[in-house]
RNA sequence: CGGUGUGUGGCUCAGUUUGGUAGAGCGCUGCGUUCGGGACGCAGAAGCCGCAGGUUCAAAUCCUGUCACACCGACCA
């Protein structure tokens, strides 16, 4: 292993100073995203796509093993079919956007665009489901949905943003909760073994609970500055909208039921949190699981001699070994190329010039830690199979690190005052389930409720808020 | 939606106070020398000064309006 030869890139704000512009900075430097001329419409480049596309790409997969359908629902929401959930139309109404006009002339009734897809679902439904036989529906839909929020910020929060959506409706309500729960765990071991962001499973308070749910479900996960991030969500909504919208089905008992329904999803808010996660202040660091390069062959001093050829072998026998790779054959010099590939946090580099040639060799560099090897050709396959397996892990290791590091368990209010003002970070506290001690943490202490973690832990007896007996733990902190 | 700040070649900005030929660095293109951590020389291209009105002989500069972006709050995947 060699010495760590990174130097930091100075385009980029520093992460400590200013985490916020570093952030943005990594996001359009390293060709993420760039700006549309509407605010909060950010335009996804090659290489920003190309992660949702890998993400999408595995996601997808473990939703059809499981037994879930693709299919596809119109953009547009006529306004009475939104208004029929109430609690649903509350949510959403205030950041819906219009359509009005068809051509030149007025419409009779507005549509919304997209928010969300439940009442389009529901509808749906209504026609295909009649039957115990036709249940389960296990539903979900790639798209894109419009929500006109009032800041915007890359990936984290878009006015149009890339998700899935799962709506799925079932018999009972013992086989719905169970599927809200399979979701969940689909979501969470995709971030913490494709990710490599550890999250914290947990259920959301009343108060913070997606609107016309009965229960939501969440991964939370902790960014590099403390905050946190939740990641995915699933709910779990009884038959409250089979009711608004009438949906029955005859069981086998030649009665009429309720089915039971849930949805869930994930957006392209996951890259923002990879790179919260993982980056440095050389840019970008990706799990190499979704890295759209995972390897980059350098060609060293390439106009000499038989050094094109050299690295143009080590990118067939890599792609041959299912590595995505690339070479990169440009006239920049080679410290550009290190730190470009850098900044976009290509996993691993590879490097071959003249000197290695010679000794049959070729050097391996490793985003994650700057370490450099210089390894026997023959081993080529194996090594980058390999550092790409331990990037993952020390990823994954690092930011469970930093998790851990700044979780604290509080028993007081003032505990919980004094933490989020000295370092912030996540407090584990216990909590009577009082609305009212939720919104004086929020007022007091600046923190929201995370989630009731499914694991519990019995850090007290008594609420961190009022100090009254309190038997749920629960976590709080800043969130994005 | 409130507070603050900013809009000038692709990027970072100077020029605005005091109106008078559109500037610099980086990047980009070409040629040459370089090539194991952001190389160098020479030559070149590139701007309706965010947008719309107004004042003036004359506006990047003054006035009015508007749009966008950033940060901080309130709201949210």
């Amino acid at each position: 292993m060699g010495k760590n030869n990174m130097k930091e890139v100075k385009e980029i704000t520093n992460m400590d100073v200013d985490f916020a512009q570093w952030f943005t900075d990594v996001c359009t430097k390293a060709e993420l995203i760039d700006y549309s001329s509407i605010k909060g419409l950010y335009i996804y480049r090659p290489y920003g796509y190309a992660i949702w596309e890998n993400i999408q790409k595995i996601l997808d997969e473990r939703f059809k093993e499981t037994g879930h359908e693709n299919v596809y629902l119109p953009m547009l929401i006529p306004e009475s079919l939104l208004k029929k959930e109430e609690d649903h139309v509350e949510g959403f109404a205030p950041e819906c956007a219009w359509v009005t006009y068809g051509g030149s002339n007025k419409l009779e009734e507005r549509y919304c665009i997209r928010p969300t897809s439940e009442t389009l679902f529901c509808e749906h439904y209504k026609n295909i489901i009649h039957s115990y036989n036709d249940l389960p529906k296990l539903y979900n839909q790639w798209c894109s949905v419009l929500r006109w929020e009032k800041t915007a910020r890359p990936f984290l929060r878009h006015r149009e943003f890339l998700w899935q959506e799962g709506h799925t409706m079932h018999a009972t309500s013992e086989d719905a909760v169970a599927e809200t729960h399979q979701m969940l765990n689909i979501y969470a071991d995709f971030m913490e073994n494709v990710l490599a962001m550890p999250v914290i499973k947990g259920r959301k308070t009343e108060k913070e609970k997606f609107k016309g749910a009965e229960e939501t479900y969440t991964v939370e996960c902790m960014m590099h500055d403390r905050k946190a991030l939740q990641a995915g969500t699933s709910h779990y909504f009884g038959d409250g909208f089979a009711k608004a919208f009438d949906i029955m089905y005859s069981g086998k008992d030649n009665q009429l039921h309720y089915p039971h329904q849930t949805s869930w999803g994930v957006s392209t808010r996951l890259i923002g949190g990879i790179i919260m996660t993982h980056g440095d202040n050389n840019g970008l660091i990706l799990p190499p699981k979704i890295a759209p390069v995972q390897a980059v062959v350098i060609p060293v001093a390439q106009h000499k001699e038989g050094v094109i050829d050299a690295a143009d072998e080590l990118v067939s026998r890599l792609k041959k070994a299912g590595v995505r790779v690339q070479i990169d054959t440009t006239d920049h010099s080679f410290g550009w190329k290190a730190a470009q590939y850098e900044m976009k946090g290509v996993p691993l580099r590879v490097e071959i010039g003249p000197r290695d040639i010679s000794n049959g060799e070729c050097c391996i560099c490793r985003r994650d830690t700057g370490e450099k090897q210089t390894i026997n050709l023959d081993i080529l396959e194996a090594t980058v199979l390999k550092e790409l397996d331990n990037i993952h892990a020390a990823l994954f290791e690092r930011a469970l690190e930093n998790r851990k590091k700044h979780t604290k368990v509080c028993q007081t209010l003032d505990e919980v005052k004094n933490f989020m003002e000295s370092e912030g970070g996540f407090a584990k506290t216990m909590w009577c389930g009082e609305p009212d001690c939720e919104l004086k943490m929020k007022e007091e202490a600046g923190v929201t409720s995370r989630c009731i973690p499914l694991e519990q832990e019995q850090v007290s007896d008594v609420c961190v808020c009022c100090g009254k007996p309190a038997k749920k733990s629960i976590y709080w902190g800043v969130a994005y």
